[in-house]
RNA sequence: GGCCCCGUAGCUCAGGGGAUAGAGCAACCGCCUCCUAAGCGGUAGGUCAUAGGUUCGAAUCCUAUCGGGGCCGCCA
């Protein structure tokens, strides 16, 4: 099966050109190819595609960048697909492609449907995507919401693209917020059993933890009631936890995420796992016992030199060593992360991905100094860095009303707006950038709102294709592949046409970058030409998907249509956004 | 004080070594006897925070400065 991608066939055809060139001596020997670069130019006015070869190679070929320019134009032309070469400014190419080469586009698409654009770039590399990894200490926030839809998409992304994606959550029930949360669950448990309870500082209280009081008092009776935390701390922390992930767990799928690993952290207890990552890197001499320095700026009240179990992780780019073990000879939360990782290699996958929230960017340098270290530089850690998500209603600045907690949970935004909004909107920012989302206009059936304006587009073709079959034509994507696509001739068509040869190379560049929002702002693209295009058959009837009446001028313009739906359900298939038929 | 992210049109943001920097909103002017006008076309709007540097070429890379946000012993 030859690639797909229109562009990197091209420039496939511009590297042997080059490579000719050499053989028959018109460039030297031994030049570097690689930055050599076939992209859609930014001024469509200057072709389909431009690119950089001769300036590129100027300067190692001792030669002036309009003169290789001009040879290599003259071998391109010669190729079918190639309607013009033109050099222009400093010495970029700017190629025009025969309409032929975008016919087949077309008829690619509908063949492969919505595998059009897949790759195999990731070449099967295994890859572990970790996200959301909320502690187990309530329901999901807003927060969580965007950092699970990242996630979900960019596995979704990179499956495509020809990863091997596990998507992976890590528990951090091991550590002393999941005791807080045991303790909270246990004054429920007396307040079901009538007591009146207060919810101190450091615990707890929100409403979503009576259920569980009431459950536990089902379960275990009074038997708790007067007892000390020894009694009861290990079994409700065991209990409350579980129920944490339950709820978790619906939370996710109500955002239709499917995690393929749950990871427990407290799993890594009392297993030697957490010593045996330790013990690597004490082989590696990367550990000693040490005192840090006080940090500078406010230093805390109470602070006082300690010596505590050190990570070298200055060594790997940190700005200071970090705690393992604190000075009475626990863990530091970072000792299991470290395990956690380190398992992760043990498990084989060759490349890492952490998706944390903005406020753990700190953190960000001493995992990848770990990783490192444990993997001997061999395994790439990637940790996106989820922005905030700024709640507005209407424009104005979203609270929720709820008494005690007050945050914005996922059930609130995916309850309210349903699951696809909350997935579109979510990727239409970069993961670094501040998202504003409003309940009222993601909901707003115009042009304002990117869900809509591509929601439309493929209702639009639906309706299209539901008239066209209650002609009693035959528009299967297979019978519209071996059309003769000679009538797509006009601008606007071609144009409609050149985004969807855009299609596979968007995919791997936001895949390579782990980049899901480009997706999301493709997809925003390809429906704006779309509409253009029918908005032209307003006044061209040429232009017009369907003719009633007249299947043979219709089916080379419906099988068009019906390649933008196809790219359009693919996208969203990555993003994990169901394509409607009709909006009403 | 240190580290990370951000600074692009009035507003919200794309673009992250290439040619005259893009889109939506807001403003102004147009387009419905015709596949959903829930849409489309056009006009206007920019010293890409600032100053240096690297390069044939910088919004993009480097350094410094200014502005906004986040994080900053043993909390997770």
């Amino acid at each position: 099966m030859h690639d797909m991608n229109l562009f990197s066939e091209i420039r496939g055809l511009v590297l042997d050109q080059l490579g000719k060139m050499v053989e028959a001596g018109e460039l030297p020997e031994g030049l570097d190819f690689s930055n050599v670069k076939v992209e859609p130019p930014r001024d469509p006015m200057h072709g389909d595609m431009a690119t950089n070869a001769a300036m590129v190679l100027a300067r190692p070929a001792a030669m002036k960048p309009r003169d290789i320019a001009a040879r290599l134009a003259e071998r391109l032309v010669a190729d079918a697909r190639i309607a013009a070469a033109d050099v222009a400014g400093p010495g970029f190419l700017n190629l025009r492609l025969g309409v032929e080469a975008w016919h087949e586009v077309i008829a690619a698409v509908l063949t492969e449907g919505k595998g059009f654009g897949r790759s195999n770039i990731g070449g099967g590399t295994r890859v572990n995507v970790e996200f959301v990894s909320a502690n187990p200490t309530g329901p999901l926030h807003v927060g969580h919401t965007r950092g699970a839809v990242f996630g979900d998409a960019l596995s979704s992304l990179l499956e495509f693209a020809g990863w091997d994606v596990t998507r992976e959550y890590y528990i951090n029930d091991g550590g002393a917020q999941v005791d807080v949360l045991a303790r909270s669950v246990y004054l429920r448990y007396l307040e079901a059993h009538g007591e009146a309870v207060e919810f101190p500082e450091g615990t707890y209280p929100g409403d979503y933890l009576k259920p569980l009081g009431e459950e536990l008092k089902a379960r275990v009776g009074d038997a708790y009631v007067g007892q000390p935390e020894a009694v009861w701390l290990d079994e409700v922390r065991e209990f409350a936890t579980a129920r944490m992930m339950d709820l978790i767990r619906e939370d996710l799928a109500a955002l239709g995420v499917r995690m393929d690993v749950f990871f427990s952290e407290r799993s890594l207890y009392g297993t030697g796992r957490i010593e045996g990552a330790l013990e690597l890197l004490r082989e590696k001499g990367l550990i000693y016992e040490g005192v840090l320095e006080p940090p500078k700026g406010k230093v805390p009240e109470d602070w006082e030199p300690r010596v505590q179990t050190l990570f070298r992780s200055t060594e790997f780019g940190d700005d200071v060593d970090r705690p393992l073990k604190k000075s009475d000879g626990s863990w530091t939360y970072f000792a299991p992360d470290v395990a956690y990782h380190y398992d992760k290699i043990l498990r084989g996958f060759e490349e890492l991905i952490d998706v944390f929230g903005a406020d753990h960017g700190g953190y960000v340098k001493r995992m990848k100094a770990a990783v490192a270290a444990l993997s001997d530089g061999k395994v790439p850690l990637d940790i996106k860095l989820i922005q905030l998500v700024r709640l507005f209603k209407g424009g104005e600045p979203f609270k929720m009303s709820k008494r005690a907690g007050n945050f914005v949970t996922l059930r609130d935004v995916v309850d309210r707006v349903g699951p696809d909004v909350t997935r579109f909107v979510m990727l239409t920012r970069k993961n670094d950038a501040p998202l504003d989302f409003d309940f009222d206009k993601v909901l707003e059936q115009s042009k304002d709102n990117p869900v809509f304006y591509v929601q439309y587009a493929h209702a639009r073709v639906s309706s299209v294709m539901r008239k066209a079959r209650g002609f009693g034509w035959d528009v299967s994507d297979q019978t519209l592949a071996a059309e003769d696509f000679a009538p797509i001739a006009h601008e606007a068509e071609i144009d409609v046409v050149r985004k969807l040869a855009e299609w596979p190379r968007t995919v791997e560049i936001a895949a390579r970058n782990h980049e899901p929002h480009r997706i999301a702002f493709y997809l925003y693209e390809l429906a704006a030409e779309f509409h253009a295009l029918w908005n032209r058959g307003n006044d061209l009837a040429d232009l017009r998907f369907l003719r009633e009446g007249d299947e043979a001028a219709s089916r080379p313009k419906i099988a068009l249509a019906r390649a933008v739906a196809v790219v359009i359900s693919a996208g969203l298939a990555i993003l994990g956004v169901k394509p409607l038929e009709e909006m009403r």
